[in-house]
DNA sequence: CGTACTAGTCTTTTT
DNA sequence: GACTAGTACG
């Protein structure tokens, strides 16, 4: 009996296709990893083939270090030469021999997100390019998303003819990739496009590559770009060895990028490809394969296919609606608790995914008063942190001086009294002579417009110089400890009243472990080669699974992995799908997020649960959410059934087992002010948006003049907002002009779903007057708001003299309340750190 | 040159 | 609500 035996027919049909264009079609759980390390170990060992002739492709570090694992394990000798690795990794190992052949020096720096931002920035200047009318944040996309389909500047600018807007944003791409160039740099992209670039101009760079790489496999293909793609066909273009492994409904990375017709259409650039499919699952229970296909059988675009299991029905699916997120959150934390104490489940086989990495906060707040370990993976990526991406440019600028960007970074952190003045008079005399701002540094004698202030920069040079030297015999973790020490850097911080320095050294400390891990895991590792590895580096790719926590992280972040137990938090319309694409124009958008959520629920091996709020805080607003189409998208029967249920009767209405209905969800909505969600520090809904705006009254709201009842509970006690006036005329009014967005708002009009026909509720002479000059009566509908604020005269609950509790200062007692020209002063003397004076709608103060 | 405050933006997702 | 960029002031 051979390895190859455990494979079922599909699986082995794929294994031993190794000559020729290939393509598997592997549905979620379908076993494609295990279908790929078999290839690669049949290969070798039946066929002959040279392991360093295979290339294998992924998109996460994580990824390849699990492919190449695994392949190592069955491979045994020989596997160490296979070449496993990232798209971007992957071009870079190639660019590091070859850049010199396109103009680049091979030693070129890779600039993150952020340093492309500050090059955006810099040429927007340079250019006079208005960035209140052309953002920075657009433009990036812009030229993103022509690199990703190969569009040069030059073929980008044909494009432009008669478009102003069009033409701007040409020549800002032109100009950035101009000074890219001449910071020897590259960004993400380019790593692909310039490698491709390479190919198309060396066609003795790409043969010897094509004749390096006879088999090449690519996984998650479906997330593939134009350029990317391109890549691929080059390579592969002489052997057509070329094996592609993708999933057309978990194809969830348009945004950036990713063409799904690179998987719809392989047959097409490769007509002789073999097409196998992958249907069964062995990862989950039929009746979580079953809520996921009748999800994703909602979409028109994309390839048929069934996913079966052998596995039996298993549990129903857990769902469950609360009034709000707090509860939501409390929801999830308790019964990972519970699942635990009971021995049904450890930490880490639990896995709570969401959309949108700001609903991470509630949740992580709740499994911190639960004294449950937990993980989050992504919002702010670990190297991308301030601290970490100073001590990175001290690392880069003493690796090389050539970084612009590094050195003028850190040359005044921490302060050396080096301000912009110098920087600048610095930087002219580089351009003047053509050398990088460092080498400029070092011959600032020759500065002449810098006059007395040059001094201060003599200290910076002799340290960087001084680290250069030592660079020489010391280790890196040695190098690392010298710099944090010599700068002073982590001192600062000790000395610092910052809020959050404890956790900025924490991060420090953590960035010295990855040094120390760095280096024993490379015999000799170098400067250059960490910085390169570090430059690569996805959230993802840090989660340790060896960790006994549970995984926080978006839908995003979760492809790929499996839990036994999955928690689908804010399955809300407006959350997920997201209000972007309900609200878009393109009937795609939504297929899209429809995929997020097959991803989401296939990623449940035996128990998924999906949770949803009435009511959460969006950005400091509230927002009330219906039951996701997804959700509804799910047969009854397969949900749990001691659980509020549709009604099938009318899918548009929810009727729940206590009787109530969706369309009443004004009344419905219970403002508690006890209970739940009160415990935390947080205040309750009432207060806490108590005034919440600058008066952004029924911005976020759906439909103006209802829209009233819905945002009421915070605008309501604010009236003192509404004594400015101006703001809810304006957004009022571009409520009526831009429409109502949510059809699922639009009051039993029955219009839920599809978001093409949006209904406008008309509004009436009287709704359309101010809100407070209505009066009292027209608030009805909200008299539990006014309830639940504790509407004193101040609309506070609290008064002078009393002892309220602030989420970061701790206990106090308030000594004063001044009523100021926007909301109310409250003076408060806390215990631990003396007196604040804070705004009342943003002190989330609670009374104790 | 550095700080403190203000106004504006944002959030959908990230290699 | 959080963050950031820009500005005014010391």
């Amino acid at each position: 009996m051979s390895i190859y035996d455990t494979l079922n027919a599909r699986q082995k049909e794929a294994v031993l296709q190794i000559n020729g264009p290939v393509l598997i079609l592997a549905g979620a759980g379908s076993g494609k990893t295990r279908v790929l390390t078999h290839r690669i170990a049949y290969m070798i060992e039946k066929e002959g083939v040279n392991p360093w002739n295979i290339l294998a492709i992924t998109f996460t570090n994580k990824a390849a270090g699990e492919m190449r694992e695994r392949v190592d394990d069955i491979v045994g000798f020989g596997s160490e030469s296979i070449w496993v690795s990232t798209f971007h990794s992957t071009c870079v190992r190639i660019l590091r021999r070859y850049a010199d052949r396109i103009g680049y020096d091979n030693s070129f720096t890779i600039y993150d997100t952020d340093d492309s931002k500050n090059i955006i920035k810099e040429v927007c200047k340079r250019l006079q390019v208005d960035t209140k009318l052309y953002k920075e944040r657009s433009l990036m996309s812009a030229i993103s998303s022509a690199k990703d389909e190969l569009i040069s500047p030059t073929e980008f600018e044909l494009n432009t003819i008669g478009d102003f807007g069009k033409r701007k944003i040409a020549e800002v791409y032109r100009e950035y990739q101009k000074t890219l160039k001449k910071n020897n740099a590259m960004d993400f992209d380019d790593l692909i496009v310039k490698t491709v670039e390479l190919f198309k101009s060396c066609p003795d760079v790409l043969n010897s590559y094509q004749e390096r790489f006879k088999y090449i496999m690519v996984d998650e293909y479906q997330d593939t770009n134009t350029a990317q793609f391109e890549l691929v066909r080059l390579l592969a273009s002489k052997y057509r060895n070329l094996c592609v492994v993708g999933d057309d409904d978990q194809s969830i990375y348009k945004f950036r990028g990713a063409n799904i017709n690179n998987i719809l259409d392989f047959e097409k650039v490769f007509p002789e490809a073999k097409v196998i499919k992958l249907e069964q699952n062995y990862r989950s229970t039929q009746n979580i394969l079953s809520a996921a296909n009748n999800v994703i059988r909602n979409n028109m675009e994309r390839k048929e296919k069934a996913l079966w299991t052998e596995k039996g029905e298993g549990d129903q699916i857990h769902f469950r609606q609360f009034d709000t997120a707090y509860e939501e959150a409390e929801f999830i934390a308790s019964d990972i608790g519970k699942k635990k104490r009971n021995g049904l489940a450890d930490y880490k086989d639990c896995a709570v995914l969401y959309r949108t990495n700001a609903q991470s906060r509630l949740l992580e707040e709740r499994f911190i008063m639960e004294g449950i370990p937990y993980d989050v993976v992504g919002g702010v990526n670990f190297y991308s942190r301030k601290e970490i991406k100073d001590i990175l440019a001290y690392l880069k600028t003493i690796d090389n001086g050539k970084d612009d960007l590094a050195v003028k970074r850190i040359i005044n952190v921490p302060r050396r009294g080096i301000g912009a003045a110098t920087i600048n008079k610095v930087q002219d005399y580089a351009d003047e002579n053509g050398i990088s701002f460092y080498d400029a540094l070092r011959r600032k004698e020759e500065i002449a417009s810098l006059g007395r202030s040059g001094v201060k920069l003599d200290p910076f040079v002799t340290m960087i110089q001084a680290f250069r030297a030592k660079m020489e015999y010391f280790s890196l973790e040695e190098l690392v400890n010298d710099v944090i020490e010599t700068t002073g850097y982590v001192k600062e911080l000790k000395e610092s009243d910052d809020e959050d320095a404890d956790d900025r050294i924490n991060n420090i400390d953590e960035f010295v472990s990855k040094v120390v891990a760095y280096e024993e895991s490379h015999e000799e590792a170098s400067l250059s080669e960490f910085l390169e590895e570090v430059a690569l580096v996805a959230d993802i790719d840090g989660v340790d699974s060896d960790n006994n926590k549970v995984l926080l992280m978006t839908l995003h972040s979760a492809k790929g992995l499996e839990f036994p137990f999955v928690y689908l938090a804010g399955m809300e319309d407006g959350i997920f799908p997201s209000y972007m694409t309900i609200t878009s124009d393109d009937p795609t958008a939504i297929e899209e997020e429809r995929r997020l959520a097959y991803v989401g629920i296939t990623r449940a091996k035996e128990d998924l649960t999906l949770t949803c709020a009435r009511m959460r805080m969006i950005r400091g607003e509230t927002q009330y959410n219906m039951v996701s189409r997804f959700v509804k998208e799910i047969p009854e029967k397969l949900l749990d059934n001691s659980l509020p249920v549709v009604k099938k009767k009318d899918k548009d209405e929810f009727v729940y087992a206590d009787g109530s209905a969706e369309k009443n969800r004004f009344q419905a909505v219970p403002f508690k002010t006890t209970g739940g969600f009160s415990g935390f520090g947080q205040t309750a809904p009432g207060s806490s948006s108590f005034g919440a705006g600058k008066g952004s009254f029924g911005k976020n709201s759906f439909g103006s003049g209802f829209g009233a009842g819905t945002n009421t509970g915070s605008s309501f006690g604010a009236g003192n907002t509404f004594g400015s006036g101006s703001n809810f005329g304006r957004s009022a009014k571009k409520e009526e002009t831009e429409a109502a967005p949510f059809t699922g708002y639009s009051y039993g009009a029955g219009s839920y779903g599809r978001p093409r026909a949006v209904v406008k509720p008309k509004r009436t002479a009287e709704e359309n007057k101010p809100f407070i000059a209505r009066g009292l009566s027209s608030l009805d509908g909200v008299q539990g708001l006014q309830k639940g604020m504790g509407n004193s005269p101040t609309g506070l609950d609290y008064k002078e003299g009393d002892r309220v509790r602030h989420l970061k200062y701790g206990e106090g007692t308030v000594s004063a309340i001044v009523e100021g020209p926007r909301d109310y002063q409250v003076t408060v003397q806390f215990d631990s750190v003396g007196q604040k004076i804070m705004y009342a709608a943003f002190a989330k103060l609670k009374k104790i």
